[in-house]
RNA sequence: GCCGGAGUGGUGGAAUUGGUAGACACGACGGAUUCAAAAUCCGUUGCCUUUGCGGGCGUGACGGUUCAAGUCCGUCCUCCGGUACCA
């Protein structure tokens, strides 16, 4: 008797409370255990790669990271649910110039730092439950990795893609540096406070203009991609058609010229000037005896050098002094130096069209430079106020005129071809990739610059080139650059010096996902047989800040591999799911210098009215008011950032998941709500509840040969629409969130229905079993744990999706929306073969719609079969 | 500046192909339970109007197409992402 009633306790507890923290451990065990997500190649089963971006190890998870890693769990695992031999990997984008802060900050070295956050970070992907094959793990700061990708830039360089050139950088004259972007604020070093100058230096290239065709026209196959991130990269390579042509210097000695291109060379008649950038020789040689135009170009020195600084800057320039000899007229026109002309960009030369162009119309005007119409503008033909920048007919153009914007295009290039002075081309916005990164922390370039001013690849033998890990940073120069020894080599028995710059960290997040395939290969980069079963990618997902450039270096990467034979497919990822930022309340207090101090949304209690909205705000920790300042990305400067580490702790994995997959859809921003939160876990309780008081009868009745009653059938029909929804949800439309809902729905249905009946109880089980399924990928502790419960036997992940029952979803009656003038008058019920002719008859028969049809005539009458009918009178 | 996206109740969001605007959830309000509270359960909840049935209005702004527009077209506003060295 004792024995009994300690097994009814034990059950008991077992079944009437939701205890996250010790299931979820329970089930984490299991699976590491039995090795649940190891993925080996099965050639006869279907594949599915699903690759969530790696994170950058800066120390702990921040929410997006469990957003977009919770994405890639709920798509792997619903994919193995349906038979797919599924691969999941996770590894670390280990370099990058965050570590050599926290470095100089911690006084230690980068290494370290970034190796005590990767194994923070391991755990606490664990804690969450991600079903990872943990075997295929990589670190890109390790050699055994970066050793592959500087192989690989030595065949490139074979291959002729690779070259070295001057280009720009944001260099700190105080410090001696150079200064990424995000270090240049308003203009000056982040540190030393000196105002930034452009500078030119050396660096590396590779060749991805190469590739431009190929990139763009590839874009038409990847079906699986968002438009919006297609068309970005389209216009980003920024195909054009245009001429190219050459003005001749008019008043100098020697035969100098420029080339300029242009996609409008139907207003070539109009060019009044041309502009040079300030760095271009030209300018810089006519600024000799220009006292104006040296000061000038010193002054453009400060300018910055990203491009959306340097298109919202004051448009500013110079008179050379010089002049250039139109191609067609013979015309001289003055020659400018400009700020907003940059010398990186194409030939750093461009036509001045100020009828047609609003910047140069704008420039125009500030310098008093002359204003030509040569394109008639129809309704708009005033270019007092604006430039006219329609294509349309040509005037003041002589032989040309008339002709639109086509026939122009030919004759005026055809001209300028016959005089041999310029050509029709294709054009590319797209630049070559500058991969030099005068940093540590980063793949040594295996380049060797011998003395006599050449450079040759490290040989394959001498591969990795190792970049030391035990380094102390000054907080100004790398530590390579800083050791005199460290760059000494030999090449063909001379002393030369290893090329001390290291890779772009876009190079190792550009092959990654195909290194994942076999990680552990140190024979060569990839094992082709592996990357071919595994690749592409099927599903990819991450942030859309990574829409353009990480996504189109990849796409530029596997055309490499594909093209030095390692695989065999054009492109990396066939689907891509971009997820929107984690957002957060921000509440800030007025500080005694004006300054915002930024308070933490857990400090913060709000008072609402009893319309529900927030009427005011207080700490937490001293009862005083603090200023709402809305949602903002979470982030350390604005003192919002959700520890999901503290979460899980609260409320378990599970909640945090069906909270970040239920509130919003995946690619739009999600904003954080603890009560949202609170209401996660209140639904999984319920679903607890449910199995429990199911499962405290005692039998498990089959359907099979029970004859259901009217209710018990709406329920299974209820069941099985959910079913159908929440599969097309999740498999098709990536909208996880009304697959949530529908879930949620059905479960209010199912806490209301009876369990008396062997037949209520059979319909039960196929629900809840179903339940448990369908929420397998977003909660798969629960659902493991529940499915030990009432399942068949087998563990959860074994088991594949639930079918629709397509007998069960048969209705005998439809809804019909019935409108007069389309406003809504009425709902009828009718039979589901009812005709047109019934539905009308029915219609007309209701008060309400008599009501507004009465004195009228009927002039029409839409009906969309079984949902709508509107009536049209008047 | 340029390229891409978003804007719907008090709040997050739903409405999949132009066909019931507001599913689901949060919050708020009312009730049950409780000595009390928490938890849980039940109900109400776009705005205005109406005893009720109902009616009018309503998807950032303005205009258009259509029997019918959150959805399509045009013009604009605001916010967000990217802009080549943050990742």
């Amino acid at each position: 008797m004792a024995a009994l009633l300690n097994e009814m306790f034990e059950k008991d507890l077992m079944e009437s409370t939701y205890n996250p923290q010790a299931i979820e451990a329970e089930v984490q065990q299991f699976w590491q255990d039995n090795q649940t997500f190891k993925a080996q190649e099965k050639p006869g089963q279907e594949k599915f790669y699903c690759l969530s971006m790696f994170p950058y190890p800066s120390g702990r998870l921040h929410m997006g990271h469990v957003r977009n890693y919770s994405l890639g769990d709920v798509i792997s695992r619903y994919q193995r649910m349906q038979g797919k031999n599924v691969m999941q990997p996770m590894g670390w984008d280990a370099f990058g110039l965050p570590a050599e802060n926290a470095a100089i900050k911690n006084n230690s070295a980068p290494a370290k730092w970034t190796y005590q956050n990767i194994d923070y970070m391991r755990n606490q992907l664990k804690s969450l439950g991600f079903g990872y094959d943990w075997d295929r793990e990589l670190a890109t700061c390790r050699k055994d990795y970066y050793r592959w990708e500087q192989w690989f830039f030595t065949k490139l360089y074979e291959k002729g893609l690779v070259y070295k050139k001057n280009a720009t950088v944001n260099w700190d004259p105080v410090d001696q540096t150079v200064l990424a972007n995000e270090q240049v604020i308003d203009g000056r070093g982040w540190r030393s406070g000196a105002l930034v100058e452009r500078k030119e230096i050396p660096q590396w290239f590779i060749k991805i203009t190469d590739y431009a065709e190929e990139l763009l026209n590839d874009l038409d196959q990847l079906d699986g991609w968002p438009e919006q991130v297609k068309t970005m990269q389209r216009n980003w390579i920024g195909r054009s058609e245009g001429v190219e042509m050459t003005f001749k210097v008019a008043n100098s000695d020697s035969d100098e010229s420029f080339d300029i291109y242009t996609t409008r060379p139907d207003t070539l008649m109009g060019v009044t000037y041309v502009a040079l950038a300030a760095t271009h020789p030209l300018s810089v040689k006519a600024s000799q005896n220009n006292s104006a135009l040296a000061d000038f170009i010193a002054e453009c020195k400060n300018t910055k050098t990203s491009e959306a600084d340097v298109a919202t800057i004051e448009k500013k320039g110079v008179d050379t002094g010089l002049k250039a000899i139109h191609p067609l007229t013979g015309e001289e026109v003055p020659v400018w130096a400009a700020n907003f002309v940059l010398m990186d960009y194409g030939s750093g030369a461009v036509m001045s069209v100020p009828g047609h162009d609003q910047r140069d119309f704008e420039f125009a005007n500030a310098y008093g430079l002359p204003i030509k119409q040569v394109i008639a503008g129809g309704e708009n033909d005033d270019i007092s106020k604006a430039a006219i920048t329609e294509k349309g007919t040509l005037i003041n153009s002589g032989q040309f005129d008339g002709l639109d914007f086509d026939a122009a295009f030919k004759a005026i290039s055809d001209e300028l071809i016959a005089q041999g002075k310029g050509k029709v081309t294709v054009n590319y916005r797209l630049r070559d990739w500058g991969v030099s990164r005068q940093r540590y922390w980063g793949t040594p370039i295996p380049m060797i610059n011998l003395a006599n001013g050449e450079s040759v690849p490290v040989p394959e033998d001498q591969l990795p080139v190792e970049l030391p890990e035990d380094v102390v940073m000054n907080g100004v120069t790398s530590p390579i650059k800083d050791d005199p020894e460290w760059a000494k080599t030999t090449y063909n028995g001379e002393a030369a010096l290893r090329e001390t710059d290291t890779f772009d960290t876009f190079m190792e997040s550009s092959w990654y996902y195909a290194r994942y395939c076999s990680p552990e290969n140190d024979t060569g980069m990839l094992d082709p047989e592996k990357a071919n079963y595994w690749l592409p990618v099927d599903q990819y997902i991450g942030g859309i800040e990574h829409a353009i450039l990480h996504l189109l270096y990849s796409r530029f990467f596997h055309k490499l591999l594909r093209d030095v034979g390692l695989v065999d497919s054009d492109e990396p990822f066939k689907s891509l799911l971009c997820q929107g930022m984690v957002l957060a309340d921000t509440y800030y207090r007025e500080a005694e210098n004006g300054a915002q101090d930024w308070i933490a949304p857990s400090d913060v209690e709000v008072t609402r009215n009893d319309k529900g909205q927030v009427e005011s705000a207080i700490s937490k920790l001293d009862g005083e008011p603090v200023i709402s300042a809305g949602m903002s990305k979470m982030s350390k400067s604005k003192n919002n950032g959700i520890d999901p580490q503290q979460v899980i702790e609260q409320y378990g994995a599970d909640t945090v998941r069906l909270f970040i997959m239920f509130t919003s859809p995946p690619e739009q921003t999600l904003e954080w709500s603890d009560s949202g939160v609170e209401g996660a876990h209140r639904f999984l309780k319920r679903v607890w509840k449910l199995v429990a008081d199911f499962n405290a009868g005692e039998t498990k009745p089959s359907l099979e040969g029970l004859t259901l009653n009217s209710a018990q059938k709406q329920l299974r029909r209820e069941l099985h629409k959910t079913i159908a929804k929440v599969s097309d949800d999740i498999g098709r439309r990536n909208t996880f969130n009304t697959a949530i809902a529908a879930i949620m729905e059905l479960m209010n249905h199912l806490t209301k229905a009876k369990l008396d009946s062997d037949e209520d109880r059979a319909v039960m089980l196929e629900a809840i079993r179903s339940v448990i399924l369908m929420l397998t990928p977003i909660v798969p502790h629960l659902s493991h744990h529940l499915w030990q419960l009432v399942g068949d036997g087998n563990p959860v992940e074994d088991t594949l999706w639930p079918t629709v029952d397509e007998s069960a979803l048969v209705e005998d009656e439809k809804l019909i929306i019935v409108q007069v003038n389309g406003k809504l008058r009425a709902k009828l019920t009718v039979a589901a073969d009812a005709s047109q002719e019934s539905v009308e008859q029915l219609a007309l028969g209701e008060e309400n719609v008599s009501k507004f049809t009465d004195g009228k005539t009927i002039r029409k009458v839409i009906y969309v079969p079984g949902k709508l009918l509107n009536i049209v009178a008047n």
